[in-house]
DNA sequence: TTTT
DNA sequence: TTTT
């Protein structure tokens, strides 16, 4: 068809630590489990009332999946851009299921940390100290240098070498 | 939560015209399905691929629904802004179920005419003059000032086979 | 023209207190200074760079601007949906100006506090405690119930009162 | 900053044709002149009013700028995303002046064709069989999976008046 | 399961 | 002028 957009923006917390996985090809890919939430005050009874949602997001873009498994914990606030996508599978008894995901993809998808966590509020775990602060999918090369980013970071570079060197802040 | 957003933008064609229903409450809901796509060339074979994607929107703002009902035509082309929500259902044999939509609600969402449709190609019932080109969901009165724009239909069909054997709900 | 969107989604800090002032009509208007910011890795010397925009948003919605005025301040993290609005002006010397601003109108636009600032980390000053979370500007009565929000809290209600009240969380 | 989003969405009309320049760079630069707007019912007269928005959009990324160049037209309709970008300039009065940009940078932002304008109603000179529908910025390597898509030209005309007129840039 |  |  083209002329399509399908475009997914999340601001929410991770409700658990990510989840790695290796696909057959040996990528890595990242599940995150997102809330978001709503409150408003009922109408009749005036009481205070809330909704959660829950996303299911998916990395595939590597260097993305790599600094989301190493920074992001559960309780992390953080903005995702991606794209809608429902995919069918098969449960035990033979019956097809389909689960709608938020991909972040090969090239294209966001994932920016919004919360600065200085000070390690929570977390108790939490053996990180500087999480990267914005991951633009959609880079290049790698060693390519930036016009610009989303309007984010977008300056995070080089796996390998020492952590502080990695943080672009 | 709050501090949370949840927003989905689409682009895309209606895969078939708008079905209508009435709430217990008598409000008037619109489920819209549409589909978005994105080409690319193989890597290796260089052929041209395709992948459809297609997404259920329900319009619980009844002015959008009102409009969505009598303009809304499969193959029209529609810029859709909402909310992701997963609900449970059950099936049949008492097995739970969760199916992901695109939520127009009550305050938040918005449904944009996108082609013009001027000659008017198809829609060979279309019996009307203007309709709006623009929805705001959040409105309020109803005697605000509006961003309604002036009118146009739509004609699109599927690139080879029949339409309704592609979508997967 | 119609069928088309003017929208600009940011999340960025605010570089000073929110300004109030008043329109002849006598609605409150509030404007907001924040900060988007870009860091890479220079390609050549492997210094970090960054890059700073200043946006500039107004906002005419009343209940919105009425919030931002009491639970905005400089430093806050916020993430700000409106459209993009070019006005001219003359200057002193009576040339032709303009100026493009992030709009929050009457009807559309989003305002939501992102950082939590939760023991009043920064914001000497401040004498906040619990700021709203998020203001949906699109409600219509003001008491009205929501089925959503913005895929936000949207539940915020009824200036006037004790604050604790007003407070959705 | 980081932790940030700049991010503008735009679907609208081209008031000209692309403007092409080189920068000293030798990399080619397009700049578009978009067109939104909004009509709605004046509260008091009920009349219909509108509002046309002119955006100024740049486009750094080459692959981008060349299809750019080579297939948008006056009138065409496009999807348009980038970030908000500032930047100073010296009339020739030597006073400093501002200009407010939409910037699809390097590695950032997206443009989709949206009308399909089957028929080909203007565009005379057009040469080219399958212009693609969507161009994502971020691509890398150029061997890439694409997502761009089967072609299509365009053709739309200022609703009364002399186009050029209403263009404040 | 998150967050407030 | 913010933030990291």
């Amino acid at each position: 068809m083209a002329g399509s957009v399908n475009k997914v923006i999340l601001i929410g917390n991770l409700g658990k630590d990510p989840e790695v996985r290796n696909a057959q090809t040996g990528t890595k890919i990242v599940n995150l489990t997102v809330a978001t939430s709503e409150t408003w005050n009922d109408r009749n009874s005036g009481e205070k009332r809330e909704r959660t949602e829950w996303h299911r997001v998916v990395i595939f873009n590597e260097r993305v999946a790599d600094v989301a498994e190493r920074f992001l914990r559960k309780g992390r606030k953080v903005y995702i851009e991606g794209q809608l996508q429902t995919r069918k599978w098969t449960d035990q008894s033979g019956q097809e299921r389909f689960t709608t995901e938020v991909v972040i993809d090969r090239f294209r998808g966001d994932l920016v940390l919004i919360d600065s966590n200085r000070g390690g509020e929570s977390d108790a775990g939490g053996g990180y100290d500087s999480p990267p602060r914005q991951l633009n999918a959609p880079r290049g090369g790698g060693n390519a240098p930036s016009r610009g980013g989303s309007g984010g970071s977008g300056g995070w570079d080089a796996p390998g070498g020492d952590l502080d060197d990695e943080i672009p802040f």
